[in-house]
Formats: C-alpha cells, sequence, structure tokens
DNA sequence: GTGAAAGCGCTAACAA
DNA sequence: TTGTTAGCGCTTTCAC
C-alpha cells in the first residue's frame, strides 16, 4: 500500500515522438530560440499540453540555463526582508524565472558560506544576496562565476552589482529627529560583528558610525552610548534594559533597526517607564508592526520592494549578458510617530 | 573588464585523474557507497580537499539524488513559520541535505501550483508543504511522486504524512479561556478560503468551527460573530473595526492567530477602547512579539520548531524508504497574558 | 575491490 | 527550416 509508483515523467522525446518532429525542435520551441516554424510550434505547444510534459531544471542545468534565481537571506524572521522578497517576486512574476531562497543565519559565517555553496552547487543563473556578511573577496569570487546582486552593503565593486539603502541618509534622520527634540543622551543599539575584515559597509556599522558622528556634530559626544547585542525583540529588550541602568539614563533610543526597537518599547514599558514622556524609541525600517495605532514607532522607512524590485532587475539584465557594474540606492524617508517625543525637561 | 570567466568548475574526472582512480571510485565515496578500500577512501578525500571539488546537484539529479528539500511556504511574513524553519533547519543541520524554501503565496491557489511545480521539476528529494491550500488529491498526486510532508492540515492520507497543531482543543482552550472570564459576546476574526473542494482541514476553518461549537456549548450562539479577512496585521484590523461597529458589540475577539490580533490591537486602540478592560483579545501561535510586555497578548503556543522537526525527520524517513504513512500531532497550551480579562459589567 | 561504459534529459554545434 | 549527434557530470550496472 502507498507504494511510490516510479512512473516515469515525460521528456522532450515523448514530445517529439507524439508531435512527429525532432527533440531539437521541441527544445527550440521551449525556448522561444529561432529556427521553427509556427505550425511546428503550435504542434510542439499541442503535444506538450496533451502530455504534461515540464521541462527538468536538473537537464537544462547541464547545458544551459535553471531558470532559478537564488536568494541569500540572514534569517526569515526579519519582516523587512519580507519588504524585499515581494520586490523580488514582483519583479520575477511573468519570466520563467523562479526564486528559490536559502537561509544563511545572518550571524554565522560558516552557516553563509555553506548557504552560498548551496546555491553555486545548485547551478542557479544568479544570486541575490541579501546583507550577507562574508567577506568581500569572497562574494567577488562568487560573482566571477555567476551573476550577483548583493543587497544591503554599501562597497563598490566591479563584479557585482550593488543595491543598497542609503543608511548614513536615514541615520542623520533619526538621529537629527531626537536631537531637535531636544535629547542629549541618545542611546544606540548596535549588532554585533560577524563577519571578518573590513565589513564596514554592512548596515550596523553604517548606521552606528552615522549616529556617533551626528552626535558628535551637535556637540553631544558625551551622550554617545552603544551597546552591541542581535537584532532581533530579544536583543533589543536586553540592549535598553542595560542602556535604562545607566546614569543618568539615555532620554531616547536608537534602536537602529524596527525588530530591537519592539524590545526596547517592551523593556521600557516594564522598568515603569512612559514613551515617550520618559524615553523616545526610534526604529529603522518602517515594517507593518512600527505603523500599528498602539505601537506607532518612528522608523526610518526604506523602500524594500523597491528595492526587491530593483535587484531582481539588474539580476536578469546580468543574467542576459550585462557585464558593466551598476549600484543603486534607496533615499529613506523619516516617518516620525508617537513613540518620539520631546525630551523630559529636568 | 569584469567579464565572467568561464572557468571550468572542477569534476569527478578531475578528482579521479588527481587521485589516479576511476570516477566509479570518486562516486563511492562521495556517496559513502560500498566497494571502495579504505585506502581509497583516503586518496580519494585527499584529492577532493587538494582540488576543491564540490559536487554538482544538476547532474547527480539526473540519476541519483539532489540532497535537496524543498519547503513551500505561504509567506515568509507569517512568524510562526519561522518558528517552523528553525525547527527543520535544525533536524537537517549535520545531514547532506540542504532546504530551499519556496513562497507559495497562501492565498492564491494557481501561485502555490506553481511554486510546488518549480520544486518538482527541480527534483528535490522531498518536499515540506506548510499549511497548503491545495486540494488533496492533487497533494497525494505530488506525493506519489516525492516524498511529502503536510504541516498544518488534518486530513488523513495514506500517502502524506501530516504533522499538525491540534487546533480543535487549542480553540478550546483560548475560547473557555474568555468564556470563563465572563464574555458573552466573543467576535472571531477568520480567513477567506482560498482554496477549493473540501478543505475543511485547514487550521482557520478548524479554529472557526471549534470556536461556534464552544460557544454554542456554553449557551452563547447568539454571541458568536464571525468576520473574514485575512490574517494579517491589516486583515485583523479591517476586521476589528467591523467587529467593533456591533451593537451591541462584543467585549471579545478571538483573532484566530497573532497576525491579525496584532491588527485587532491597534483597531481598539484607534477606537479610544482600552485592553482588556473595555475588549479582550486573543491570538493563537504565541509569537515573539506576543510575548512583548507592551503587547502582552494571550496566544495559544504550538510549538513551531518542534513540528518543524518533526517534519524534517519524517521526511529524512521517507527519503530514505519508508512507505507508511505517518501522523504527528502537538498539544497546544494556553498563554494567558493581559490583553484577556474579567467581561466589562453592564 | 575496482573500473569501463552506458545513459539520465536536455542543449547546441553542425549537416542536410 | 529541420534533424542528427555529441556531450554536460554524475550514478550504476556489470565485467573483471
Amino acid at each position: 500500500m502507498a507504494v511510490r509508483e516510479p512512473r516515469r515523467r515525460v521528456t522532450i522525446a515523448d514530445v517529439a515522438r507524439h508531435a512527429q518532429v525532432s527533440t531539437t525542435a521541441v527544445s527550440k520551441v521551449l525556448r522561444n530560440a529561432y529556427g521553427a516554424s509556427p505550425a511546428m510550434r503550435d504542434r510542439v505547444k499541442a503535444a506538450i499540453e496533451e502530455l504534461g510534459y515540464r521541462p527538468q531544471a536538473a537537464a537544462r542545468a547541464m547545458r544551459g540555463r535553471t531558470f532559478t534565481i537564488g536568494v541569500l537571506i540572514p534569517h526569515v524572521r526579519n519582516p523587512f526582508f519580507a519588504d524585499l522578497l515581494d520586490g523580488i517576486g514582483e519583479q520575477l512574476g511573468g519570466t520563467d524565472y523562479q526564486a528559490i531562497l536559502v537561509q544563511g543565519g545572518g550571524t554565522d559565517l560558516g552557516a553563509e558560506a555553506r548557504a552560498i555553496e548551496a546555491l553555486v552547487d545548485r547551478q542557479v543563473d544568479g544570486i541575490l544576496m541579501i546583507a550577507p556578511i562574508t567577506p568581500k573577496a569572497r562574494l567577488e569570487e562568487v560573482a566571477r562565476w555567476m551573476p550577483t546582486i548583493v543587497i544591503g552593503r554599501h562597497e563598490r565593486s566591479t563584479i557585482y552589482d550593488a543595491v543598497f539603502d542609503d543608511d548614513d541618509a536615514g541615520t542623520e534622520l533619526v538621529v537629527r529627529h531626537l536631537i531637535e527634540l531636544g535629547h542629549r543622551r541618545i542611546g544606540h543599539i548596535s549588532q554585533r560583528n560577524f563577519g571578518r575584515g573590513r565589513p564596514a559597509a554592512l548596515p550596523h556599522l553604517t548606521r552606528a558610525e552615522t549616529y556617533r558622528r551626528v552626535m558628535r556634530e551637535h556637540g553631544l559626544g558625551d551622550g554617545i552610548d552603544v551597546v552591541t547585542t542581535t537584532w532581533t525583540e530579544e536583543g533589543g529588550h536586553a540592549g535598553t534594559v542595560e542602556l535604562l541602568s545607566r546614569s543618568p539614563r539615555p532620554t531616547a533610543v536608537f534602536a537602529g533597526a524596527d525588530q530591537p526597537a519592539f524590545g526596547a518599547l517592551s523593556a521600557v514599558h516594564e522598568a515603569g517607564l512612559r514613551v515617550p514622556q520618559d524615553v523616545s524609541i526610534a526604529g529603522y525600517d518602517d515594517t507593518r508592526m512600527a505603523a500599528m495605532a498602539n505601537i506607532s514607532l518612528t522608523s526610518v522607512d526604506q523602500d524594500g520592494a523597491l528595492m526587491g524590485r530593483t535587484a531582481a532587475r539588474l539580476l536578469l539584465e546580468r543574467v542576459e549578458g550585462r557585464t558593466a557594474a551598476m549600484r543603486f540606492s534607496v533615499t529613506p524617508v523619516l516617518v516620525a510617530r508617537r513613540s518620539t517625543g520631546p525630551a523630559p525637561t529636568g
């Protein structure tokens, strides 16, 4: 009972036989290649339909394309990545390309390396890497093999394309916003650095750097206070607990991303303090939860769907043959909500 | 500049030449197959190491396995699925199998069908389907081709394995909890039904059914009020706005899942009502956000990581040859928090 | 225990 | 325009 039937799959040869043509003809029709008369196209298409034929990606991979786009994603738990994936899906919809996702961990260089290799081993036609922590040299090594787009990192490369948010501008927006509200002691939650080498191109490092710069530019060097955790709800919570234990304690926290900001909100709440009367909280990413009325988190919007669409478009261009490197950056917008307010007086 | 180097990949033949053995020998070593002496194993392994050889999945797929597990996921935005994926990753880690994810949409039968076909076309060794809306007949058709585990649906099948939460028990827990708190008019937010045929096996339908049953069993048939939207923050918000417009309005809302529950919280907040003094809100899934102190959402915990681990384990068993069908159900636990409280008197 | 050789389904030279 | 044919990199008989 319930034995797997080794029913043979329909192949290109079956279609050819059924349509009374050669396998070459079928192959041409499948790829919309030159050299097949309209009449033959119709017959082949009819046969494909009747037999329910579907090309096997593995066999195609041996000679040509797999029509597969590999997406490296640190972790699906980050809601901002969902926006990126929406954009990617939008751009790929209607094409013959299918996106497959592989989780890289986001905090484990080895796991990410394995994820990238998994994609390479599976002969995808191109790779979209979302905020990889892998050293640039290795990224370029991969990019030499196959079309690659790196999302979220700022370095210049002549071998792969880059799509990123202007984290410097976005951070400046939030930090200035807080300073204009009268805050002088502003804590910042940053992420542990998991990569090696010179990874200054990663968002969390740019954000921390810009935060420091803007603070100093406003003569608030003494108000700088950075704690380093992971950008999760739990990490944001722990980081905020630490910041709140300072004396004097900061009157505002720039959490670096929405996920840790949610944890920050809960930590402030637990401490019996009010947002924003006692402590202002700001995030980054403008995820959907941030817009909920009971959360109302001030954040920075970087159009994730646009980034995703652009990245996918650039990748398809590369698959089609472009080799010149391109860079695309999104300009972020501050979305001020009720989690930030004037600094408490006194 | 920046031209893609068509540098040939290292193949099994290169390894064989380098180790002075046949390609057959290399293949045997790779698969830990019988018929290779320890001495030969060592030489081949050394050659693999030196040359940096990696097997190409596509070529393997032509004859044997791809060592790839396909995961169909409705949408990465649902945080509960992240728990499932954690469990799957945990179980697959250390094996030679790699999980690849494909998004199916969750609300579009056609998109899901394409996602499943994409997985089949790519010759994965097995498929894990998370809450598919595809008719059972089609699931069984796929399962006849390749090892399949269905997560989240309750139907019995002799062809695929099922891993699911006991939604009936979980729903009973929440609804009774609300009734015991004195609520008589309890609204419920359900999901539109996107599938066809007899999809009574999907979680949202079980939850709605059980909600109705428990209400009636407590003589609260008149207090039943179900609105149907999508299980997103936005959907939960819209559904709650509708429920709050009733007169008399419900004193509690069982949102069916955490995501819509978050939207419900925001809708109640916007209406100028207090949670739980005016309206109690309960979700399902016990996601991390639910535990945040400022949210403190009453929910039902279904151990997603355990479900994921189990599903992956069952799938590997099937890949190794098991054909008898198995079912595994997780017993949910109520997690009462501050979003639910006594019904307002009067 | 070892290796030669056939062949998986498809694409792309090349001939016709 | 059409078809013949030689592989792509691997696994798997089946001799030895």
